[in-house]
DNA sequence: AAAGTCACCAACCGCGAGGTT
DNA sequence: AAACCTCGCGGTTGGTGACTT
C-alpha cells in the first residue's frame, strides 16, 4: 500500500543553503526541469528533503523571480488583494490568500509577500488606523469584534454578506440576469487563479441559472486590462482600482470616463473592456446568491 | 565598544487535498 | 475501500544584520 517516505529525516541537512547545494539544484532543474521532488535530492545529490528543495527553488532559486525592494504599486496591490480575498475562511477562495496575491505580482513570491504583509505593510496599515486583518477603522473592528461579529472576509468591494441566520449563510453577488446567464450560459469562462501563464483550464457551464459558478480560467495577467478601448483607434488608461477589477471602489478615479459594463460574452472585443480580476467582473461571476449551510 | 532591541526573511512545520498503490 | 504518499499551502520560528542606548 502507498509508496515510501519522500526522504529519510535523518540523513538530510538543514537550515541555510550553501553555494554548493544551490549550484547543485539548479543545474539539475535546469537538467531536467521541475517535479518529482521526492526523487529530486538524491538524483541531485543533495542531502535535502524533497520539500526543502522544492522551497528553495520556489522561494529563491528560481530565475523569473524579482529580487529587492517592493513599489509603492505593489503595495497598494498587495493590500487591495488581501482586503479582497480576505484570510483563510473566507468561503469560495478555501485557504488561497497568499498564493492569489502572488499570481498577480509576477517575480515575487508567496513567502516574500507574506513575509512583506507581516514586516511592512502590517504596520503601515495600523499606522493609517485600519485594522489589517480586516480592513476596517481599527475602532470599528474593535466595536465588531466585542459584538460577536466575525471579522468580515475583507472581500466587501466585490462580495457582500447579506443576511445570516443562525443555521445558513448567504452571501450576495453583483446580480447579474437571470436571463442574460441562460443565453451566455454556454460561453462563459471566469478566472479565479493566476498561476504562470500556459496553464489554461475551461470548462464549460453546463446548467442554467445555476446559483453558483464555480468555472476557473487560468491566465497570465493580461496587460490589455490596464486599458480600455475609448474610440476605434485610441486607448485610456484605467485607475488603479479598475485594474483591479474594483470599479465600484470608492477610491476608483476614472469613474466619469468609464462606459457602461459589456456583457462579457459579447465578443472577442470583451477583453478590452478591460476589469477582469480573478473572473470578478461584474456580470462574469453569476453569484447571485449562495447558502452554506 | 558592548549590550540590547528591532526588523527582515529564509527555512521549517504541520495540515489538507488529491493522487497512487 | 483503505492506507499511504506527494504536493502545495499558511503559520511560525530562528538566524543575522542594522540600529539604538
Amino acid at each position: 500500500m502507498g509508496r515510501s517516505p519522500c526522504c529519510e529525516k535523518a540523513h538530510t541537512n538543514k537550515g541555510a543553503w550553501t553555494k554548493e547545494e544551490d549550484d547543485r539544484l539548479v543545474a539539475y532543474i535546469k537538467a531536467h526541469g521541475e517535479g518529482c521532488w521526492r526523487s529530486l535530492p538524491k538524483a541531485a545529490g543533495l542531502l535535502r528533503c524533497g520539500k526543502s528543495c522544492r522551497l528553495r527553488w520556489i522561494n529563491y532559486l528560481r530565475p523569473d523571480l524579482k529580487r529587492g525592494n517592493f513599489s509603492d504599486d505593489e503595495d497598494e496591490l498587495i493590500i487591495k488583494l488581501h482586503s479582497l480575498l480576505g484570510n483563510k475562511t473566507n468561503f469560495f477562495l478555501g485557504g488561497f490568500r497568499w498564493s492569489l496575491i502572488a499570481g498577480r505580482l509576477p517575480g515575487r513570491t508567496d513567502n516574500e509577500i507574506k513575509n512583506y504583509w507581516n514586516t511592512h505593510i502590517r504596520r503601515k496599515l495600523l499606522n493609517r488606523g485600519i485594522d489589517p486583518a480586516t480592513h476596517r477603522p481599527l475602532s470599528e473592528s474593535a466595536q465588531a469584534g466585542s459584538e460577536g461579529t466575525p471579522p468580515a472576509a475583507g472581500a466587501s468591494a466585490a462580495v457582500a454578506t447579506t443576511a445570516t441566520t443562525s443555521s445558513t449563510t448567504t452571501i450576495s453577488f453583483a446580480a447579474a440576469a437571470c436571463s442574460r446567464d441562460q443565453e451566455d450560459s454556454k460561453t462563459d469562462v471566469k478566472s479565479l487563479a493566476t498561476p504562470p501563464p500556459t496553464v489554461a483550464v475551461v470548462k464549460k457551464e453546463v446548467e442554467k441559472c445555476p446559483d453558483l459558478n464555480l468555472e476557473l480560467r487560468i491566465s497570465p495577467p493580461y496587460q490589455e486590462q490596464f486599458y480600455r478601448e475609448t474610440t476605434p483607434s485610441g486607448k485610456e488608461e484605467l485607475c488603479f482600482d479598475c485594474r483591479l477589477g474594483l470599479e465600484s471602489s470608492r477610491d476608483c478615479s476614472c469613474r466619469g470616463r468609464r462606459p457602461l459594463m459589456v456583457s462579457i460574452s459579447s465578443g472577442p472585443k470583451e477583453s478590452a473592456a478591460g476589469f477582469d480580476f480573478l473572473g470578478l467582473k461584474s456580470g462574469v461571476l453569476d453569484y447571485r446568491s449562495l447558502e452554506m449551510k
